[in-house]
DNA sequence: ATGTCGGCATTGTGCCGA
């Protein structure tokens, strides 16, 4: 089962570069970051046609979180619970059943800046929410996957600049605690379980050139439960998808399971 | 180098978020 995970950037101005990916990578399942549209807006037909279940958790303008899948979503649920007056569409979680079945968590972790203040304080009670949920869907012991955009930069070696981050809410050492508390619950980050090499991006910023100059930072993630990292065969990012036409600032991370 | 995008409210262009 392949498996990829894409902050697009806004379905609507992405539609064209998105289908035309999926056309020549037909991955099983894609979990959708930023979709930046309300449920009723999604265009869902185009992915309909190439063959994906569609489910999706938008918002108007903002956030939004989708996931297609050739194989029938069940046990939909949106939003990450813990807070019942956050309205903010970050979370959407489905169960895929091929020859195992895999629970796909898809998650959009706020960017938290400016920090310090209100932002980065929703930042680290969002990962507070995400920790609870992890830790529910270990004791569960099945196969699960956290996987989307954590704007999070887990180690200096995860920027072409470490040291302009250090004050950023993407590498505060509160973030990089937060982060490294979640995967000492017991979770592998797919990426390093498969590649050890520092200079590995899924995001290059639109300004200053950063594509160009290959200043990029790894902030997408997958995280799996033992279970789904039992199944694990390989991990990669697609980094050519940067330097497409019209891309987003994002790029895909794919994760082959056996399942 | 207040640099680049996307979306919104709006019909010109400024604001917000990233």
């Amino acid at each position: 089962m392949e498996i990829a995970t894409f902050n697009i950037n806004g379905i609507k101005a992405r539609l064209p570069a998105v289908t035309a990916w999926l056309q020549e990578a037909r991955p099983d399942v894609v979990l959708l970051q930023e979709i930046k549209s309300t449920d009723e807006a999604f265009p869902r037909q185009p992915f309909e046609e190439m063959g994906y279940n569609v489910e999706t958790h938008g918002q108007k303008g903002f956030n939004g979180v989708a996931i297609l899948s050739k194989l029938p979503l069940e046990d939909v649920s949106r939003g990450l619970p813990g807070d019942d007056a956050d309205e903010q569409a970050r979370w959407i979680e489905a169960t895929v059943v091929g020859r195992r079945a895999v629970r796909l968590c898809c998650l959009y972790l706020p960017n938290g800046n400016p920090a310090p203040g209100p932002k980065f304080d929703y930042k680290l009670a969002w990962m507070e929410r995400l920790k609870a949920r992890a830790a529910a869907l270990l004791a569960a012991e099945e196969a699960a996957i956290l996987a989307g955009d954590y704007n999070v930069i887990p180690q200096d070696e995860d920027a072409k600049e470490p040291a302009k981050w250090h004050d950023d809410a993407l590498a505060r050492p509160e973030s990089r605690a937060a982060f490294r508390r979640i995967v000492n619950l017991g979770l592998t980050d797919a990426f390093r379980a498969r590649n050890q090499a520092p200079g590995q991006y899924t995001f290059w910023d639109y300004q200053g050139g950063a594509w160009r100059r290959d200043d990029g930072i790894r902030i997408d993630h997958a995280l799996l439960t033992p279970q789904a990292a039992d199944l694990l065969e390989d991990c990669r990012i697609e980094k050519a998808l940067r330097g497409r036409e019209k891309p987003s600032d994002h790029v895909p991370l794919w994760l082959e399971l056996d399942a």
